[in-house]
DNA sequence: GACCTGACGCCCC
DNA sequence: AGGGGCGCCAGGT
């Protein structure tokens, strides 16, 4: 595939979610200034997890359900996943997700 | 090259 | 509060 800058963006922004936290497909785009909220779930379907170095499991859409547990070796991954870090899900939610929810910009504090 | 689809999200009814 | 429509942009067919 094509090398692109993007990728290389939407990695390091996911990488840098911190254990036990998740952030959200549009809150990436908006933080990149891509404009779609989509391009990042296809960066990291494209991306085959890549090994695992990016913790693509933090990732939930904007209602804090798992809507990308279908791309993981199987559909409790990505929910053994998060529990693993201390984050509770129910009905392939995350539970208290306004509270768990960390935006990029937030790094910068 | 046109058309469809997607790990989304906002706006309108 | 719930449901439908449409914009988004890159890939695959």
């Amino acid at each position: 595939m094509k090398k692109t800058h993007y990728f290389e963006d939407v990695y390091e922004v996911v990488r840098s979610i911190p254990k036990g936290r998740v952030s959200t497909y549009g809150a990436i785009a908006d933080f990149l200034s891509l404009g779609s909220a989509r391009m990042v779930g296809w960066a990291l379907k494209q991306s085959g997890i890549m090994d695992g170095p990016i913790p693509a499991h933090r990732v939930v859409n904007r209602e804090g359900y798992l809507s990308g547990r279908l791309g993981f070796p199987d559909p409790g991954y990505m929910q053994r996943a998060l529990e693993r870090e201390g984050v509770e899900v129910r009905k392939d939610r995350v539970v208290d997700f306004k509270t768990l929810f960390w935006h990029p910009a937030e790094n910068i504090l």
